[in-house]
DNA sequence: GCGGTTGAGTTAATCGATTAACTCACGAAG
DNA sequence: CTTCGTGAGTTAATCGATTAACTCAACCGC
């Protein structure tokens, strides 16, 4: 087990100068390389096990065949994962690698993480935060080609994909109306996010469609999480014109809702539907009934923000694209018809 | 905004050699540079607001600061998120990013990972698994320094770190003897992985020290999911003689045993005690009453592999060590006193 | 006054690729 | 018989740092 082999070991075997062997592997160079010199650089490489230093490449051509992923805790939050992936496997199947940074969301951290991976000259960066937002792209990123992931940009100056909260939203509201309800509640938190104004302002738009009062029907509370989501639920069930389905924002309230309704007495979806937004995996499925729920297509935008943020490598004077990824309706159990 | 300044440019603007800069700026090359010139170099470098190309400086050094980080399904699973941030803060603090590659398991994209990773030249490589494993280290692996996490091999020829299990599990059925049970059963899976031998393992001594037979408290089922787990626990709770107390493979079974006490109108943990391992965030907690649960210590580990993984880069000739980390106990509602 | 040491730099080689510019032989065109 | 183009390579510069080896003056002790 010696070194590492290097091209000039490759070249040195065939018997050509490292500049063949190099435009013998890499294809480069149009017409210049014999067909025959070509197999035989080849076959030595085979034979040496040569692998690329691409470091050394990379110092040539200034391409490193790494893309930056900024995100903001991207560990704390169970969507993460999915986002990585797509974005992950989009990015291998054209040879790159994901260089990582999680920032806590911070501007100066963010900076400093961006100008950790210019350092290494990373081909391009994808920015995501973790729920969906509208932030402004940091100073520091400079000429380096860039895409945002589950965020966009107020003036819609750089690509983005962001999920398609009111087509979610109309999606689920579909199995409510579709099943015969029209008293549907809605629960919400007082979080100012881009994703809880986009689903509450499509609810309302549906329910005054009906035209019923959304402020007979709307609960808020502080945190979406399941404890608020039961209190809420516990605010909005208890009264007797009660809603005969609910819409909550998130996964997590609707779990509160389940407990709000089995303290209640009510049975899901016998006395009472519930529909949300997320799926998320280890919420949706597991509650009894399985939840019927918007799901945010984490996976499919980390795939679409990486293969745009290839296009712009191609051609950086390509015009930004905002995109709207599809949320699809998971459907289960937690919608029946009113009674 | 032209190009970004190099080292030379530095050097130009503080009037000395590149040489003399890169040792300025490093703080290398012992006393040869005088306090002024440093400062000077210092000032110019801050001016024209240098930051070293560090391609150019790994091809020289043959040090990236990089490290890669291969997991077997990284994206599907919510625990990877903290191994990541656990892996990452270590690395951060020390200088290095992370490469990440999710590779599915599959031992042919192992190896490929591998190389990839090896091509740009890595300092070292984190071997991740999602799940307590047993696993060979990959031949590809070559001199590289590596680390395993959450994994371990058959005879410790690599270090490695892997969450003590038995500990853990001694510790919940600890809450559990302290509150005053006995009779306590365990609700596992048939999966052959590490953890569940040893959490079963542990549980069966415990069992066997109070002077019960195993055998009469055990359930097994296929998965451990949310619906084996409630069909499990359907099972041992029906009987008359049932257990005082449950212990659960993992979190989501607990959930399953949630819905069966539920419908078998069992108050948790009034007429039945639940604790259980894993301590995940969407489920412990949010379970009404809150689940006592063995947290498996996923931050810590990942920062304990990379710091033994900075710790092999400084001496490569290190003796592996394998390391235990502790399960803490997450306290929760759901043990009480057997009437 | 001479060899030796030290301080403060500089020069040039080096890491491992890519690629612009050059060479050289051969056949075809004029 | 020159000239030109073309195919098939080679030579050498280059990317931007690090670092081994060298220089050169000042000082020191004897």
């Amino acid at each position: 087990m010696t070194k590492q082999p290097r091209l000039a070991d490759v070249a040195k075997a065939a018997g050509v100068s490292t500049a063949t062997a190099s435009m013998a592997l890499n294809d480069t160079g149009g017409r210049r390389i014999g067909a025959e010199t070509r197999e035989r650089v080849r076959a030595a490489a085979a034979e040496l096990g040569y692998r690329p230093n691409t470091v050394a490449r990379g110092l040539r051509t200034r391409r490193t065949q790494m893309i930056g992923f900024v995100g903001d805790d991207v560990a704390t939050t169970p969507f993460a994962g999915q986002m990585i992936r797509g974005a992950h496997e989009a990015a291998r199947g054209a040879g790159f690698l994901l260089l990582m940074v999680d920032t806590s969301g911070d501007r100066a951290e963010t900076e400093e993480a961006i100008a950790a991976l210019q350092e290494r000259q990373i081909d391009g960066i994808l920015l995501a935060t973790m729920y969906h937002q509208v932030i402004e792209v940091p100073e520091g990123i400079g000429a380096t080609p860039h895409v945002l992931l589950d965020a966009r940009t107020p003036d819609g100056s750089a690509s983005s994909v962001v999920p398609d909260e009111r087509g979610g939203t109309l999606g689920v509201l579909a199995e409510l109306t579709g099943a015969g309800h029209t008293r549907i509640g809605h629960l919400t938190t007082t979080e100012d996010v881009e994703a809880r104004a986009i689903r509450l302002a499509t609810w309302r738009e549906r329910v005054e469609a009906n035209g019923l009062d959304p402020a007979d029907l709307l609960v808020e509370v502080e945190h979406a999480l399941t404890l608020d989501g039961y209190e809420g639920a516990m605010r909005m069930l208890a009264r007797p014109d009660r809603p005969t389905a609910v819409f909550c924002y998130n996964d997590r309230m609707a779990m509160g809702v389940y407990r709000a309704a089995a303290e209640l007495g009510l049975g899901i979806p016998g006395d009472l539907s519930v529909v949300s937004y997320d799926d998320q995996e280890l919420i949706a499925p597991e509650l009894f009934p399985g939840l019927t729920s918007a799901a945010l297509p984490h996976y499919e935008m980390g795939r679409w923000a990486v293969r745009e943020l290839l296009r712009r490598l191609d051609d950086p004077a390509a015009a930004p694209v905002q995109h709207l990824m599809p949320c699809p309706t998971a459907r289960r159990q937690s919608v029946a018809a009113p009674h």
